[in-house]
RNA sequence: GAGAAUAUAGCUCAGUCGGUAGAGCAUCUGCCUUUUAAGCAGAGGGUCGAAGGUUCGAGUCCUUCUAUUCUCACCA
């Protein structure tokens, strides 16, 4: 599999060349064992095996008068040894069964090869369903197989059913144990493979849904020699041959909206965006968006679609449009409340802050006790007050909409007020899950608009954008009217499966080395 | 970047006033042919996160470091 492998043909260790893997007694004794295994021409780790049946369907399938030959696979998660006879537990992709083996159904050379196994190990069996004198639906082995010996005990926890409940005693807990080691993980906590089967889900129904629409998924660069379409620093790489510097893209909305100027209605991408900032258990520093531009339409539209996707998806996903969400139950169900950040202002502070001046906007905030960098012009001070004192309160789903203008540079001015945009961001638990705008696509306007960004960045705003040339080309050649959209993925899975930390939601989250 | 908490057996955790390491599960040995947190009898397993220091003596007290978690800051 490996390289390192492959250029190692001897690779079949005896325990005492493999004092990489640190042993210990366990470790140490499972080593011998697969000596044993080999030692007696059993290959602990044999090619293939044919499944025919699954765990959860061989026991929602059963009928007590039929005894339907079954093979399983799976990793040993039990083993109840009662001397001539035994009973284990395999877990599949799907769950758990249990195995009935008997001495004298299977051997004495297999059953004395059964008690080498350990739990861990990933055997196939094949054999004939039946039900125990206990009530379990079972499959009485006719033989079994090892498929892969494992050498590391696995953290398998204890389970107990009381009133129905079950009941998990000494559960592999430690979250750093668990998301350095995700494998052992997702064996032994079934909850946080059904986290990322649903995340699976999530992103299959959205993906269905635009393409419906006869949307166009499509692939943009990751290396990008100018990075922008958000505000945000970006971590820097060098490539050899050009001699140059490239960034990984922050955003990819640059690209999706030259897509629209070449003349595709819809463009959408599923992407892994990267930004090099702080980490906290709502920001990993690559993540995951999905923009998506639709020609000829506005925020208007896009928060209706954005409504019905939140829904179907919670509706597809959990069966359910009601989820819970930092300790909140929320609902999905259309219509969602819309708030312009002025009126959200004055609905939870209290203060009329309409066509206020920068000295009136500082002194509302004083009067709140707001602490402001005297740099930090009207909109970054309306967007200060509104991110202290309102969002945190907007916990059932919450379009805020109208941005000023200046916080906004590649959103366009609104059609009947001015100094602010058309734009929404969609909070939900106290947290943005989405960004919309209509999109800018005066390219004279536009280029104003980066200059501007641009001076920002000479005073030292590290997070202004960068003048791009290329895109105010392809602006210049005309890009229709366009309604834009990013959501955060993660972020949705979080809301849509209930997990508090942006970690529960990504297999290997980025982690201090060890 | 700041603060707080945590780090002891494979896992989950105790460890009192500083006196030389404990439990349950897991593992090993023996018994046990429908058990299921199987049971019964016995056994092994520890660089107490790392490095210094105080002390006759440190898992325990002090200092530094590392990692994780939470909060704040930064940030969507």
């Amino acid at each position: 599999m490996s390289k390192e492998n492959a250029q190692n043909p001897d690779n079949q260790h005896t325990p005492d060349q493999t004092p990489q893997l640190s042993l210990n007694d366990q470790m140490q004794r499972r080593l011998e064992e697969r000596q044993h295994l080999l030692d007696a021409g059993i290959n602990p780790y044999p090619c293939h095996f044919d499944v025919t049946s699954f765990s959860l369907d061989i026991i929602a399938n059963f009928r007590e008068e039929a005894k339907e030959p079954v093979a399983v696979a799976g990793r040993i998660m039990t083993i109840r040894k009662m001397g001539k006879a035994s009973f284990f537990h395999i877990q599949d992709s799907k769950g758990k069964i249990q195995i009935y083996l008997k001495k004298d159904e299977v051997g004495d050379t297999a059953y004395d090869t059964f008690k080498l196994l350990d739990i861990g190990d990933i055997v196939g069996v094949k054999g004939y369903t039946f039900k125990t004198r206990t009530g379990e639906i079972s499959v009485h082995a006719e033989s079994f197989e090892l498929l892969s010996k494992s050498l590391r005990p696995i953290p398998v926890p204890k389970e107990k059913e009381v009133d129905g409940e079950k009941v998990v005693f000494d559960a592999f807990s430690d979250r750093e144990q668990r998301y350095r080691q995700r494998y052992v993980d997702l064996i032994v906590n079934p909850e946080v493979r059904q986290t990322f089967i649903k995340r699976s889900a999530v992103v299959s129904f959205m993906r269905q849904f635009f393409s419906s629409q006869g949307w166009l998924e499509v692939e943009t660069p990751i290396l990008q020699p100018i990075y922008g379409g958000a505000a945000a620093r970006p971590f820097t790489t060098h490539h050899n041959a050009l001699d140059m510097e490239l960034y990984l893209r922050i955003a990819n909305e640059l690209y999706l909206k030259r897509l629209i100027v070449g003349g595709f209605d819809g463009v959408f991408e599923f992407a892994k965006d990267f930004r090099n900032e702080g980490i906290d258990r709502f920001h990993n520093p690559e993540f995951t968006q999905v923009e998506l531009y639709v020609a000829y339409k506005d925020y208007n539209w896009m928060m209706e679609l954005v409504e019905e996707l939140f829904y179907r998806t919670a509706l597809e996903v959990n069966k359910s449009e009601v989820t819970l969400f930092l300790g909140n139950e929320i609902s999905l169900k259309p219509p969602f409340k819309r708030l312009s950040i002025i009126d959200a202002i004055e609905e939870y502070c209290g203060k009329n802050i309409r066509g206020k001046s920068e000295v009136e906007l500082r002194n509302v905030a004083k009067d709140l006790g707001l602490e402001l960098d005297p740099k930090i012009s009207s909109g970054k001070i309306i967007d200060e007050i509104f991110g202290e004192f309102v969002e945190p309160k907007l916990i059932q789903p919450t379009f805020i909409t109208d941005y000023p203008t200046e916080m906004s540079p590649l959103a366009k001015e609104h059609r009947s007020q001015p100094g602010i945009v058309e734009r929404f961001e969609l909070i939900v638990g106290g947290k943005e899950v989405c960004n919309s705008f209509s999109e800018l696509n005066d390219p004279v306007v536009q280029r104003e608009r980066l200059e501007s960004q641009a001076k920002l960045r000479q005073r030292g705003d590290e997070e202004a954008m960068i003048v791009d040339e290329d895109f105010l080309r392809a602006l210049e050649y005309g890009m229709p009217p366009c309604a834009g959209l990013g959501i955060g993925i993660d972020r949705m899975v979080m809301l849509i499966t209930g997990q508090d930390s942006i970690r529960d939601v990504i297999f290997f989250p980025h982690m201090k080395p060890e």
